[in-house]
DNA sequence: AAAGAAAGCTATGCATGCAGGAATGCAGGT
DNA sequence: ACCTGCATTCCTGCATGCATAGCTTTCTTT
Protein backbone atom coordinates (compact mmCIF):
# COMPACT_ATOMS: atom_id res chain seq x y z
CA UNK A 1 0.00 0.00 0.00
CA UNK A 2 1.52 3.32 -1.06
CA UNK A 3 2.14 6.31 0.93
CA UNK A 4 0.10 8.19 -0.50
CA UNK A 5 -2.80 6.78 -0.48
CA UNK A 6 -2.86 6.94 3.75
CA UNK A 7 -5.91 9.19 3.79
CA UNK A 8 -8.86 8.46 1.17
CA UNK A 9 -6.64 10.00 -1.48
CA UNK A 10 -8.89 7.89 -3.97
CA UNK A 11 -12.19 9.36 -3.11
CA UNK A 12 -10.96 13.32 -3.35
CA UNK A 13 -10.47 14.77 -6.95
CA UNK A 14 -7.22 15.31 -6.16
CA UNK A 15 -6.32 12.04 -5.60
CA UNK A 16 -8.35 10.26 -8.00
CA UNK A 17 -5.99 13.03 -10.13
CA UNK A 18 -2.93 12.21 -8.64
CA UNK A 19 -3.38 8.60 -9.27
CA UNK A 20 -5.06 9.74 -13.20
CA UNK A 21 -1.78 11.48 -14.02
CA UNK A 22 0.38 9.09 -12.96
CA UNK A 23 -1.06 6.33 -15.04
CA UNK A 24 -0.68 8.83 -17.79
CA UNK A 25 2.75 9.77 -17.29
CA UNK A 26 4.08 6.53 -16.61
CA UNK A 27 1.94 4.94 -19.88
CA UNK A 28 3.82 7.03 -22.00
CA UNK A 29 0.77 9.52 -22.77
CA UNK A 30 3.82 12.35 -23.15
CA UNK A 31 7.38 13.03 -23.88
CA UNK A 32 9.66 13.63 -21.82
CA UNK A 33 9.92 17.54 -21.58
CA UNK A 34 6.25 18.11 -22.51
CA UNK A 35 4.82 21.13 -21.29
CA UNK A 36 1.98 19.68 -19.07
CA UNK A 37 -1.11 21.96 -19.95
CA UNK A 38 -3.90 22.55 -17.46
CA UNK A 39 -6.12 23.08 -19.32
CA UNK A 40 -5.82 20.45 -22.07
CA UNK A 41 -5.76 17.70 -18.62
CA UNK A 42 -9.07 19.91 -17.27
CA UNK A 43 -11.35 18.07 -20.44
CA UNK A 44 -9.38 15.23 -20.40
CA UNK A 45 -9.85 13.91 -16.54
CA UNK A 46 -13.00 16.01 -15.81
CA UNK A 47 -11.73 18.06 -13.18
CA UNK A 48 -11.07 21.57 -12.42
CA UNK A 49 -8.03 22.62 -12.44
CA UNK A 50 -7.39 23.26 -8.60
CA UNK A 51 -6.69 19.68 -7.85
CA UNK A 52 -4.69 19.30 -11.51
CA UNK A 53 -2.33 21.63 -9.83
CA UNK A 54 -1.98 20.06 -6.24
CA UNK A 55 -1.50 16.64 -8.11
CA UNK A 56 0.94 18.67 -9.94
CA UNK A 57 2.87 19.83 -7.04
CA UNK A 58 2.86 16.14 -5.82
CA UNK A 59 4.35 14.86 -8.73
CA UNK A 60 7.06 17.21 -8.61
CA UNK A 61 8.11 16.33 -5.07
CA UNK A 62 7.80 12.74 -6.26
CA UNK A 63 10.01 13.92 -8.98
CA UNK A 64 8.54 12.41 -12.01
CA UNK A 65 7.11 16.38 -13.45
CA UNK A 66 9.56 19.32 -12.66
CA UNK A 67 8.69 23.17 -12.54
CA UNK A 68 9.12 25.13 -15.40
CA UNK A 69 10.87 28.38 -15.18
CA UNK A 70 8.36 30.02 -16.98
CA UNK A 71 5.59 28.52 -15.32
CA UNK A 72 3.42 25.26 -15.40
CA UNK A 73 5.10 21.98 -14.73
CA UNK A 74 7.10 19.76 -17.45
CA UNK A 75 7.77 15.99 -17.63
CA UNK A 76 11.12 14.73 -16.45
CA UNK A 77 13.46 13.18 -17.94
CA UNK A 78 15.35 10.18 -16.93
CA UNK A 79 18.77 8.66 -17.87
CA UNK A 80 19.84 4.67 -18.34
CA UNK A 81 22.68 6.46 -15.61
CA UNK A 82 19.66 7.81 -13.49
CA UNK A 83 18.55 4.06 -13.05
CA UNK A 84 21.36 2.48 -12.42
CA UNK A 85 22.00 5.70 -9.63
CA UNK A 86 18.49 4.94 -8.33
CA UNK A 87 19.38 1.05 -7.68
CA UNK A 88 22.37 2.22 -6.46
CA UNK A 89 20.77 4.21 -3.65
CA UNK A 90 18.25 1.49 -3.02
CA UNK A 91 21.15 -0.94 -2.09
CA UNK A 92 22.21 1.48 0.19
CA UNK A 93 18.95 1.97 2.04
CA UNK A 94 17.86 -1.33 1.94
CA UNK A 95 21.46 -2.98 3.14
CA UNK A 96 20.97 -0.25 5.99
CA UNK A 97 17.36 -1.55 6.65
CA UNK A 98 18.43 -5.41 6.73
CA UNK A 99 21.12 -4.31 9.40
CA UNK A 100 19.11 -1.81 10.87
CA UNK A 101 16.21 -4.93 11.11
CA UNK A 102 19.07 -7.54 12.27
CA UNK A 103 20.03 -5.30 15.41
CA UNK A 104 16.74 -4.10 16.32
CA UNK A 105 15.57 -7.24 16.70
CA UNK A 106 13.56 -7.98 20.00
CA UNK A 107 11.64 -11.22 19.07
CA UNK A 108 12.03 -13.58 15.89
CA UNK A 109 8.23 -13.64 16.15
CA UNK A 110 8.50 -10.19 14.46
CA UNK A 111 9.64 -12.10 11.34
CA UNK A 112 6.33 -13.93 10.98
CA UNK A 113 4.62 -11.71 8.57
CA UNK A 114 8.30 -11.38 6.38
CA UNK A 115 8.80 -14.61 6.57
CA UNK A 116 4.91 -15.22 5.30
CA UNK A 117 5.64 -13.28 2.48
CA UNK A 118 8.64 -15.91 1.35
CA UNK A 119 6.81 -18.92 2.14
CA UNK A 120 3.95 -17.76 -0.48
CA UNK A 121 6.63 -16.91 -2.99
CA UNK A 122 8.58 -20.02 -2.47
CA UNK A 123 5.33 -22.18 -3.43
CA UNK A 124 4.95 -19.54 -6.21
CA UNK A 125 8.44 -20.08 -8.02
CA UNK A 126 7.77 -23.39 -9.72
CA UNK A 127 4.50 -22.68 -11.33
CA UNK A 128 5.53 -18.89 -12.39
CA UNK A 129 7.06 -19.83 -15.42
CA UNK A 130 4.03 -21.46 -16.82
CA UNK A 131 0.72 -19.02 -16.47
CA UNK A 132 3.00 -15.99 -16.77
CA UNK A 133 0.79 -13.32 -16.13
CA UNK A 134 -1.52 -13.99 -13.41
CA UNK A 135 0.79 -15.64 -10.87
CA UNK A 136 3.86 -13.41 -12.50
CA UNK A 137 1.55 -10.10 -11.03
CA UNK A 138 0.73 -11.86 -7.90
CA UNK A 139 4.53 -12.70 -6.98
CA UNK A 140 5.85 -8.95 -7.86
CA UNK A 141 3.33 -8.27 -5.38
CA UNK A 142 5.06 -10.48 -2.40
CA UNK A 143 8.40 -9.24 -3.93
CA UNK A 144 6.98 -5.37 -3.17
CA UNK A 145 5.51 -6.52 0.18
CA UNK A 146 8.87 -8.33 1.21
CA UNK A 147 10.46 -5.49 0.73
CA UNK A 148 8.55 -3.25 2.26
CA UNK A 149 8.19 -5.33 5.44
CA UNK A 150 12.05 -6.15 5.76
CA UNK A 151 12.13 -1.84 6.01
CA UNK A 152 9.46 -1.47 8.15
CA UNK A 153 11.39 -3.67 10.20
CA UNK A 154 14.48 -1.60 10.80
CA UNK A 155 11.63 0.37 12.99
CA UNK A 156 13.42 4.09 11.74
CA UNK A 157 10.32 6.17 10.36
CA UNK A 158 13.25 8.01 8.99
CA UNK A 159 14.61 5.22 6.58
CA UNK A 160 11.33 4.55 6.06
CA UNK A 161 10.10 7.91 4.37
CA UNK A 162 13.13 7.87 2.62
CA UNK A 163 13.01 4.34 1.18
CA UNK A 164 8.77 5.66 0.16
CA UNK A 165 10.78 8.54 -1.31
CA UNK A 166 13.33 6.91 -3.52
CA UNK A 167 10.62 4.47 -4.86
CA UNK A 168 8.27 6.61 -5.99
CA UNK A 169 10.26 6.75 -9.00
CA UNK A 170 8.90 3.72 -11.07
CA UNK A 171 11.94 2.03 -12.35
CA UNK A 172 13.56 2.15 -8.62
CA UNK A 173 10.95 0.20 -7.23
CA UNK A 174 12.70 -3.30 -6.50
CA UNK A 175 10.38 -5.48 -9.12
CA UNK A 176 10.70 -2.55 -11.85
CA UNK A 177 13.48 -4.71 -13.60
CA UNK A 178 11.97 -7.92 -12.44
CA UNK A 179 8.68 -7.75 -15.13
CA UNK A 180 11.11 -7.03 -18.16
CA UNK A 181 13.65 -9.83 -17.35
CA UNK A 182 10.93 -11.94 -17.23
CA UNK A 183 10.42 -11.95 -20.97
CA UNK A 184 14.01 -12.94 -21.49
CA UNK A 185 15.29 -16.10 -21.08
CA UNK A 186 16.95 -17.37 -17.78
CA UNK A 187 14.01 -15.47 -16.25
CA UNK A 188 13.55 -18.62 -14.00
CA UNK A 189 17.02 -18.78 -12.78
CA UNK A 190 17.00 -15.23 -11.53
CA UNK A 191 14.03 -15.63 -9.09
CA UNK A 192 15.47 -18.80 -8.06
CA UNK A 193 18.58 -16.66 -7.21
CA UNK A 194 16.54 -13.77 -5.67
CA UNK A 195 14.33 -16.26 -3.16
CA UNK A 196 18.30 -18.00 -2.33
CA UNK A 197 18.84 -14.55 -1.17
CA UNK A 198 15.95 -13.51 0.24
CA UNK A 199 16.28 -17.04 2.76
CA UNK A 200 19.53 -16.03 3.52
CA UNK A 201 18.94 -13.20 4.55
CA UNK A 202 16.07 -14.17 6.47
CA UNK A 203 18.84 -16.31 8.28
CA UNK A 204 20.94 -13.55 9.06
CA UNK A 205 18.06 -11.51 10.20
CA UNK A 206 16.57 -14.30 12.76
CA UNK A 207 20.71 -15.34 14.11
CA UNK A 208 20.78 -10.92 14.38
CA UNK A 209 24.22 -10.48 11.97
CA UNK A 210 23.85 -7.27 10.93
CA UNK A 211 26.70 -6.74 8.84
CA UNK A 212 25.68 -10.23 7.03
CA UNK A 213 22.47 -9.27 6.52
CA UNK A 214 23.30 -5.62 5.21
CA UNK A 215 26.03 -7.36 2.59
CA UNK A 216 23.44 -9.39 1.83
CA UNK A 217 21.13 -7.14 0.80
CA UNK A 218 23.21 -4.75 -1.16
CA UNK A 219 24.31 -7.92 -3.12
CA UNK A 220 20.47 -8.59 -3.63
CA UNK A 221 19.93 -5.08 -5.51
CA UNK A 222 23.14 -6.41 -7.62
CA UNK A 223 19.95 -8.63 -9.27
CA UNK A 224 18.52 -5.54 -10.37
CA UNK A 225 21.32 -4.06 -12.20
CA UNK A 226 22.04 -7.75 -13.67
CA UNK A 227 18.52 -7.39 -14.58
CA UNK A 228 19.11 -3.98 -16.04
CA UNK A 229 21.89 -4.74 -18.04
CA UNK A 230 19.72 -7.72 -19.50
CA UNK A 231 17.07 -5.45 -20.45
CA UNK A 232 19.62 -2.73 -21.86
CA UNK A 233 21.05 -5.18 -24.22
CA UNK A 234 17.33 -6.18 -26.16
CA UNK A 235 15.47 -2.40 -26.62
CA UNK A 236 12.21 -3.87 -27.19
CA UNK A 237 11.90 -5.34 -23.84
CA UNK A 238 12.43 -2.14 -22.29
CA UNK A 239 8.96 -0.74 -23.08
CA UNK A 240 8.09 -2.89 -20.76
CA UNK A 241 9.49 -1.62 -17.38
CA UNK A 242 6.99 0.85 -15.85
CA UNK A 243 7.62 4.95 -17.24
CA UNK A 244 10.03 3.41 -19.77
CA UNK A 245 8.71 6.18 -22.49
CA UNK A 246 10.52 8.95 -19.43
CA UNK A 247 14.06 7.30 -20.32
CA UNK A 248 16.26 8.65 -22.84
CA UNK A 249 18.03 5.74 -24.16
CA UNK A 250 21.51 5.60 -24.98
CA UNK A 251 21.17 6.17 -28.93
CA UNK A 252 19.10 8.86 -28.65
CA UNK A 253 21.99 10.77 -26.72
CA UNK A 254 22.61 13.50 -29.71
CA UNK B 1 21.45 27.28 -0.62
CA UNK B 2 18.20 25.03 -0.57
CA UNK B 3 16.40 22.99 -3.34
CA UNK B 4 13.31 24.88 -2.87
CA UNK B 5 14.90 28.09 -4.13
CA UNK B 6 15.63 26.54 -7.49
CA UNK B 7 12.99 28.56 -9.24
CA UNK B 8 12.24 32.24 -8.11
CA UNK B 9 9.79 30.76 -5.41
CA UNK B 10 11.16 33.67 -3.00
CA UNK B 11 8.94 36.61 -5.41
CA UNK B 12 6.07 34.48 -6.07
CA UNK B 13 3.30 34.17 -3.44
CA UNK B 14 3.66 30.83 -2.85
CA UNK B 15 7.09 30.64 -1.99
CA UNK B 16 6.99 33.69 0.20
CA UNK B 17 4.02 31.99 2.00
CA UNK B 18 6.26 28.85 2.36
CA UNK B 19 9.31 30.58 3.54
CA UNK B 20 6.78 32.72 6.26
CA UNK B 21 4.92 29.46 7.21
CA UNK B 22 8.79 27.34 7.70
CA UNK B 23 10.02 30.26 10.25
CA UNK B 24 6.32 30.60 12.03
CA UNK B 25 6.71 26.51 13.00
CA UNK B 26 10.26 26.83 13.46
CA UNK B 27 9.53 29.78 15.85
CA UNK B 28 7.50 27.49 17.96
CA UNK B 29 4.50 30.04 17.01
CA UNK B 30 2.25 26.55 16.60
CA UNK B 31 1.75 23.54 18.74
CA UNK B 32 2.68 20.44 17.71
CA UNK B 33 -0.67 18.65 17.05
CA UNK B 34 -2.24 21.71 16.09
CA UNK B 35 -4.63 22.34 13.01
CA UNK B 36 -3.26 24.91 11.11
CA UNK B 37 -6.41 27.30 9.68
CA UNK B 38 -6.09 28.54 6.50
CA UNK B 39 -8.42 31.72 7.24
CA UNK B 40 -6.48 32.51 10.38
CA UNK B 41 -3.35 32.62 8.74
CA UNK B 42 -4.77 34.37 5.54
CA UNK B 43 -4.79 38.19 7.39
CA UNK B 44 -1.89 36.63 9.28
CA UNK B 45 0.37 36.83 6.17
CA UNK B 46 -1.76 38.83 4.44
CA UNK B 47 -1.85 36.23 1.18
CA UNK B 48 -4.78 34.21 0.09
CA UNK B 49 -5.43 31.00 0.75
CA UNK B 50 -4.53 29.20 -2.59
CA UNK B 51 -0.72 30.11 -1.71
CA UNK B 52 -1.31 28.81 2.06
CA UNK B 53 -2.76 25.82 0.65
CA UNK B 54 0.21 25.04 -1.53
CA UNK B 55 2.78 25.92 0.53
CA UNK B 56 0.82 23.24 3.45
CA UNK B 57 1.23 20.73 0.98
CA UNK B 58 5.20 20.97 0.28
CA UNK B 59 5.29 21.43 4.19
CA UNK B 60 3.83 18.13 4.22
CA UNK B 61 6.35 16.77 1.71
CA UNK B 62 8.99 17.76 4.06
CA UNK B 63 7.32 16.63 6.94
CA UNK B 64 6.33 19.70 8.94
CA UNK B 65 3.09 19.08 8.68
CA UNK B 66 1.05 16.21 8.15
CA UNK B 67 -2.27 15.90 6.56
CA UNK B 68 -5.40 15.46 9.20
CA UNK B 69 -8.13 12.72 8.17
CA UNK B 70 -10.87 15.30 8.78
CA UNK B 71 -8.97 17.31 6.19
CA UNK B 72 -6.69 20.52 6.73
CA UNK B 73 -3.02 20.05 8.22
CA UNK B 74 -2.19 19.85 11.71
CA UNK B 75 1.61 20.58 13.39
CA UNK B 76 3.34 17.67 13.43
CA UNK B 77 5.25 16.29 16.71
CA UNK B 78 8.76 14.73 16.45
CA UNK B 79 10.04 12.96 19.43
CA UNK B 80 13.89 12.60 20.99
CA UNK B 81 13.72 8.87 19.08
CA UNK B 82 13.14 10.86 15.92
CA UNK B 83 15.80 13.12 16.17
CA UNK B 84 18.38 10.15 16.82
CA UNK B 85 17.17 8.53 14.16
CA UNK B 86 17.71 11.55 11.49
CA UNK B 87 20.94 11.99 12.60
CA UNK B 88 21.92 8.12 12.07
CA UNK B 89 20.46 8.18 8.79
CA UNK B 90 22.49 11.12 7.50
CA UNK B 91 25.44 9.49 8.68
CA UNK B 92 24.54 6.70 6.42
CA UNK B 93 24.01 9.28 3.56
CA UNK B 94 26.73 10.81 3.85
CA UNK B 95 29.15 8.38 4.58
CA UNK B 96 27.54 6.80 1.20
CA UNK B 97 28.40 10.37 -0.44
CA UNK B 98 32.05 10.40 1.29
CA UNK B 99 32.57 6.69 -0.43
CA UNK B 100 30.79 7.78 -3.92
CA UNK B 101 33.15 11.12 -3.43
CA UNK B 102 36.19 9.08 -3.14
CA UNK B 103 35.49 6.20 -5.42
CA UNK B 104 34.10 8.76 -8.48
CA UNK B 105 37.06 11.52 -7.82
CA UNK B 106 38.43 11.85 -11.52
CA UNK B 107 40.61 15.33 -10.83
CA UNK B 108 41.70 16.21 -6.99
CA UNK B 109 41.17 19.64 -8.83
CA UNK B 110 37.67 19.17 -8.07
CA UNK B 111 38.41 19.59 -4.63
CA UNK B 112 39.18 23.21 -4.91
CA UNK B 113 35.75 24.09 -3.60
CA UNK B 114 35.35 21.78 -0.55
CA UNK B 115 38.86 22.41 0.66
CA UNK B 116 38.55 26.64 0.14
CA UNK B 117 35.45 25.75 2.59
CA UNK B 118 37.86 23.98 4.73
CA UNK B 119 40.22 26.71 4.80
CA UNK B 120 38.06 29.44 5.99
CA UNK B 121 36.91 27.55 8.81
CA UNK B 122 40.04 26.93 10.32
CA UNK B 123 41.23 30.63 9.61
CA UNK B 124 37.83 31.00 12.05
CA UNK B 125 38.19 28.25 14.40
CA UNK B 126 40.28 29.90 16.93
CA UNK B 127 38.51 33.18 16.71
CA UNK B 128 35.26 31.54 17.28
CA UNK B 129 35.21 31.73 20.77
CA UNK B 130 35.23 35.54 21.19
CA UNK B 131 33.05 36.86 18.53
CA UNK B 132 30.60 34.83 19.33
CA UNK B 133 27.48 35.46 16.99
CA UNK B 134 28.85 36.56 14.16
CA UNK B 135 31.67 34.35 13.44
CA UNK B 136 30.04 31.63 14.56
CA UNK B 137 26.83 32.11 12.46
CA UNK B 138 29.49 32.10 9.37
CA UNK B 139 31.18 28.93 10.34
CA UNK B 140 27.81 27.60 10.52
CA UNK B 141 27.23 28.64 6.61
CA UNK B 142 30.51 26.83 6.13
CA UNK B 143 30.51 24.03 7.61
CA UNK B 144 26.79 23.50 5.80
CA UNK B 145 28.33 24.53 2.37
CA UNK B 146 31.22 21.61 3.43
CA UNK B 147 28.25 18.96 3.70
CA UNK B 148 26.75 20.10 0.57
CA UNK B 149 30.02 20.10 -1.67
CA UNK B 150 30.66 16.63 -0.08
CA UNK B 151 27.42 15.25 -1.56
CA UNK B 152 27.57 17.01 -4.51
CA UNK B 153 31.30 15.53 -4.89
CA UNK B 154 28.87 11.84 -5.15
CA UNK B 155 28.07 12.70 -8.33
CA UNK B 156 24.85 11.20 -7.56
CA UNK B 157 21.36 12.94 -8.20
CA UNK B 158 19.35 11.06 -6.40
CA UNK B 159 21.36 11.06 -3.21
CA UNK B 160 21.53 14.30 -3.47
CA UNK B 161 17.76 14.54 -3.46
CA UNK B 162 17.91 12.03 -0.78
CA UNK B 163 20.16 14.01 1.56
CA UNK B 164 17.94 17.62 0.78
CA UNK B 165 14.92 15.56 1.54
CA UNK B 166 15.77 14.10 4.80
CA UNK B 167 17.47 17.92 5.88
CA UNK B 168 14.56 19.76 5.53
CA UNK B 169 14.11 18.44 8.83
CA UNK B 170 15.40 21.13 11.02
CA UNK B 171 17.17 19.31 13.70
CA UNK B 172 18.59 16.86 10.70
CA UNK B 173 20.97 19.42 9.00
CA UNK B 174 24.49 19.08 9.78
CA UNK B 175 25.48 22.44 12.28
CA UNK B 176 21.79 21.89 13.51
CA UNK B 177 23.43 20.69 17.30
CA UNK B 178 26.71 22.67 16.59
CA UNK B 179 24.72 25.81 17.75
CA UNK B 180 23.12 24.34 20.28
CA UNK B 181 26.73 23.02 21.75
CA UNK B 182 27.85 26.55 21.70
CA UNK B 183 26.22 27.18 24.37
CA UNK B 184 27.58 24.89 26.31
CA UNK B 185 31.53 24.32 27.97
CA UNK B 186 33.45 22.42 25.59
CA UNK B 187 32.16 23.68 22.72
CA UNK B 188 35.52 24.89 20.85
CA UNK B 189 36.95 21.22 21.69
CA UNK B 190 34.09 19.77 19.40
CA UNK B 191 35.34 22.41 16.90
CA UNK B 192 38.42 21.87 16.90
CA UNK B 193 37.85 17.71 16.91
CA UNK B 194 35.61 18.27 13.64
CA UNK B 195 37.90 20.02 11.85
CA UNK B 196 40.21 17.39 12.52
CA UNK B 197 37.73 14.89 11.03
CA UNK B 198 37.13 17.33 8.08
CA UNK B 199 40.85 16.69 7.62
CA UNK B 200 41.01 13.41 7.55
CA UNK B 201 37.96 13.15 5.19
CA UNK B 202 39.45 15.36 2.73
CA UNK B 203 42.92 13.39 2.85
CA UNK B 204 41.34 10.22 2.40
CA UNK B 205 38.82 11.70 -0.52
CA UNK B 206 42.19 12.82 -1.99
CA UNK B 207 43.84 9.29 -1.86
CA UNK B 208 40.25 7.72 -3.12
CA UNK B 209 40.39 5.72 0.09
CA UNK B 210 36.56 4.92 -0.34
CA UNK B 211 36.10 2.85 2.90
CA UNK B 212 38.04 5.21 4.89
CA UNK B 213 36.01 8.01 3.74
CA UNK B 214 32.87 6.38 4.53
CA UNK B 215 33.87 5.28 8.21
CA UNK B 216 35.07 8.69 8.49
CA UNK B 217 31.76 10.42 7.82
CA UNK B 218 30.15 8.23 9.41
CA UNK B 219 32.03 8.58 12.93
CA UNK B 220 31.67 12.62 12.45
CA UNK B 221 27.73 12.58 12.85
CA UNK B 222 28.46 11.19 16.43
CA UNK B 223 29.89 14.20 17.00
CA UNK B 224 25.99 15.20 16.32
CA UNK B 225 24.83 12.52 19.06
CA UNK B 226 27.27 13.84 21.57
CA UNK B 227 26.44 16.87 20.74
CA UNK B 228 22.92 16.25 21.66
CA UNK B 229 23.36 13.86 24.35
CA UNK B 230 24.81 17.30 26.23
CA UNK B 231 22.20 19.05 24.83
CA UNK B 232 19.74 17.21 26.42
CA UNK B 233 21.00 17.05 29.71
CA UNK B 234 20.50 20.88 30.08
CA UNK B 235 16.86 21.30 28.64
CA UNK B 236 17.66 25.54 29.13
CA UNK B 237 19.71 24.61 26.25
CA UNK B 238 17.30 22.73 24.20
CA UNK B 239 15.30 25.76 22.97
CA UNK B 240 18.37 26.50 21.06
CA UNK B 241 17.87 23.94 18.04
CA UNK B 242 15.95 25.35 15.90
CA UNK B 243 12.10 23.99 15.38
CA UNK B 244 12.87 22.46 19.37
CA UNK B 245 9.59 23.58 20.56
CA UNK B 246 7.90 20.77 18.21
CA UNK B 247 9.81 18.42 19.79
CA UNK B 248 8.20 16.10 22.66
CA UNK B 249 10.29 16.30 25.51
CA UNK B 250 10.68 12.98 27.52
CA UNK B 251 9.45 14.48 30.15
CA UNK B 252 6.30 14.94 28.58
CA UNK B 253 5.65 12.05 27.41
CA UNK B 254 2.85 10.65 30.09
C1' DA C 1 14.45 38.50 -47.51
C1' DA C 2 15.62 38.59 -42.85
C1' DA C 3 15.36 40.43 -38.44
C1' DG C 4 13.17 42.93 -34.97
C1' DA C 5 9.27 44.83 -32.78
C1' DA C 6 4.58 45.08 -31.57
C1' DA C 7 0.16 43.22 -30.83
C1' DG C 8 -2.86 39.66 -29.77
C1' DC C 9 -3.68 35.48 -27.58
C1' DT C 10 -3.25 31.78 -24.50
C1' DA C 11 -2.04 29.76 -20.12
C1' DT C 12 -0.58 30.27 -15.46
C1' DG C 13 -0.87 32.18 -10.75
C1' DC C 14 -3.83 34.05 -7.55
C1' DA C 15 -8.27 35.42 -5.49
C1' DT C 16 -12.72 34.30 -4.21
C1' DG C 17 -17.45 32.21 -4.33
C1' DC C 18 -19.97 28.11 -3.10
C1' DA C 19 -21.31 23.75 -1.18
C1' DG C 20 -20.56 19.83 1.82
C1' DG C 21 -18.98 18.32 6.17
C1' DA C 22 -16.83 18.35 10.59
C1' DA C 23 -16.38 20.42 15.15
C1' DT C 24 -18.41 22.92 18.75
C1' DG C 25 -21.79 24.60 21.76
C1' DC C 26 -26.22 24.57 23.75
C1' DA C 27 -30.15 22.45 25.46
C1' DG C 28 -32.77 18.74 27.14
C1' DG C 29 -33.06 14.39 29.25
C1' DT C 30 -31.58 10.84 32.55
C1' DA D 1 -24.31 16.79 37.25
C1' DC D 2 -23.24 14.42 33.19
C1' DC D 3 -24.21 12.60 28.86
C1' DT D 4 -26.38 12.82 24.47
C1' DG D 5 -28.50 14.73 20.50
C1' DC D 6 -29.35 18.53 17.58
C1' DA D 7 -28.44 22.84 15.56
C1' DT D 8 -25.34 26.32 14.30
C1' DT D 9 -21.12 27.89 12.80
C1' DC D 10 -16.90 27.58 10.86
C1' DC D 11 -13.67 25.51 7.68
C1' DT D 12 -12.01 22.80 3.95
C1' DG D 13 -12.14 21.24 -0.88
C1' DC D 14 -13.37 22.48 -5.35
C1' DA D 15 -14.72 25.46 -9.17
C1' DT D 16 -14.13 29.51 -11.61
C1' DG D 17 -13.15 34.48 -12.66
C1' DC D 18 -9.47 37.78 -13.47
C1' DA D 19 -5.07 39.81 -14.32
C1' DT D 20 -0.39 39.30 -15.72
C1' DA D 21 3.31 37.25 -18.05
C1' DG D 22 5.09 34.62 -21.75
C1' DC D 23 4.66 32.91 -26.46
C1' DT D 24 3.46 33.27 -31.12
C1' DT D 25 2.49 35.53 -35.12
C1' DT D 26 2.50 39.09 -38.15
C1' DC D 27 3.83 43.41 -39.83
C1' DT D 28 7.24 46.70 -40.70
C1' DT D 29 11.74 48.24 -41.63
C1' DT D 30 16.38 47.80 -43.25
Amino acid sequence: MREDLRNNEFVSQTGRTLLMLRELLLKGEFRPGERLSELALVERLKVSRTPIRLAFDRLAHEGLVEPSPSGGFVVREFTIADIWDAIEMRGVLEGTAARLAAERLTDTAELARIKGFQAQMDSLVPSVGHNTMESFAVYMNLNEDFHSELVSLAKSPMLQRTVTHLTALPFASPSAMVFARSRLPGAAGMLTIGQEQHHSLLEALEKRQGTRAEALAREHVLLSRRNLESVLADESILQCVPGSSLILRASEIN
